[in-house]
DNA sequence: CGCCCCGTTGAGGGAGCTCAAAACGAGTGG
DNA sequence: CCACTCGTTTTGAGCTCCCTCAACGGGGCG
């Protein structure tokens, strides 16, 4: 592969000293450079799936890759293109939320994770803490972007009730604090979408409207199955 | 695929509601509790505003919040609803990148950000890095956020060139090194439609394509209206 | 009681999707 | 140098899902 050779030469550019003005985040890493490994991925490769344990993240070097998630189905939402000094890979779970393939050849830096792990050991807790409240908050609007950019009206709406009641369930009910519009504006829908759609669940035996804000979950299962697009 | 599977129970897992005795981000913050402040806000009242500097960061007590991003014409999405024990508000910009309003009677916790900056400056570099890039992470899949869940065909496209400029651009040129397909599942439209709207553009004067993957700007300013919804 | 806000329901239209085919460009082999 | 193939992009025609506009209903509150 010709590409591994492009990959640790741009590898020990790396470790040559940078400008001293660059406040490139890429400059902070540079102690971690030394466990640092070269790799190179590609056109049309993956680098990782979706689920895979989550052992590295990277840098890339030259090239491009893109993070995808995928529905069930095979619909597909790309959540970003990663180009040159762009870092991607991390976040609490120890599996990779995301699958990352590149989309032509691409050389790339692979850190050890636990690196990561071991340095934080050494920080104060709350800095831990805001690091897994951010990361999750990461997934979160990930999970977001399919909804938003590949799931239909009821698939979006299954999603939110479901979601909703593991943040704030009891049982099989949810109060929902908001309005139709808040959710619409959610969910990136119209008010009157939102209403028939929760019409039509409800029509078809999936959930229960005791008031308009309040939901009881029938068939759950598939409520799920519904979310995930099937 | 067992590897989705896995990757969607981890989602689960970080998205469930954590048991009281847990390591609950919440407990983390308890050494900053002496320099907090209660804040009660009332239905419907705004907490802060895009734009506005950014000082505290909060922790829902009771009730709920809503994060907003508007466009100029009033389109607005929602990102996220705040429920008791979320923490939101922090990030690297010193402005609020989303404004927050109650959407019912609500009690917070206020805690001055500059307590985190200080906190900060004793941690290994690296690890103020790893904010930075988890932070910008955020805001950008926001800002894509409002792209999916509002914005035309039109919009979204001149948007992504326009933010592909910035990144991977020279002067009035832009060489784009994924497919229509990839585009397409980045924006939440169709091969077809991505194909289409490049086509207006050039029709339009906007921009000229040398090659499919070829861009340039002719009329950056109009592109720039364009992608914000004017 | 009357007002207002919120939610629901209905009818029609349009932005973007689906399905299909043609044009194009890069690579391959004769 | 041309012919052929394969993948990508463009263009066309028709359709659908969701939006828009409009009317109606209901609950809370002065």
């Amino acid at each position: 592969m010709p590409d591994v050779r492009h990959a640790r030469a741009e590898i020990a550019r790396l470790q040559r000293p940078l400008p001293a003005q660059s406040t490139q985040p890429a400059r902070e890493f540079a102690a971690l450079d030394r466990s640092a490994t070269a790799v190179a991925v590609r056109h049309g490769r993956t680098l990782f799936h979706e689920g895979d344990p989550a052992r590295c993240f990277f840098r890339v070097i030259s090239g491009a890759v893109r993070s995808c998630r995928l529905l069930p189905d095979g619909r597909r939402q790309i959540g970003d293109f990663f180009l040159p000094d762009d870092f991607f890979g991390f976040g609490a779970a120890d599996v990779y939320l995301h699958s990352a393939e590149a989309i032509v050849n691409t050389a790339l830096v692979a850190y050890p994770r636990k690196l990561l792990d071991g340095a934080l050991l050494g920080q104060a807790r709350f800095v831990r803490a805001l690091l897994t409240i951010m990361s999750r908050r990461l997934t979160d609007t990930q999970q977001q972007m399919v909804l938003l950019g590949r799931k239909t009206a009821e698939e979006r709406v299954a999603t939110f009730l479901l979601g909703m009641s593991e943040r704030c369930g009891e049982g099989d009910h949810v109060r929902l604090p908001m309005t139709r519009a808040d959710i619409a504006d959610h969910l990136g829908l119209t008010i009157e979408t939102v209403s028939r759609v929760l019409t039509k669940l409800r029509a078809d035996g999936l959930i229960a409207l005791r008031a308009s804000s309040d939901v009881r979950f029938i068939d759950r299962d598939a409520l799920a199955e519904l979310a995930e697009g099937n």
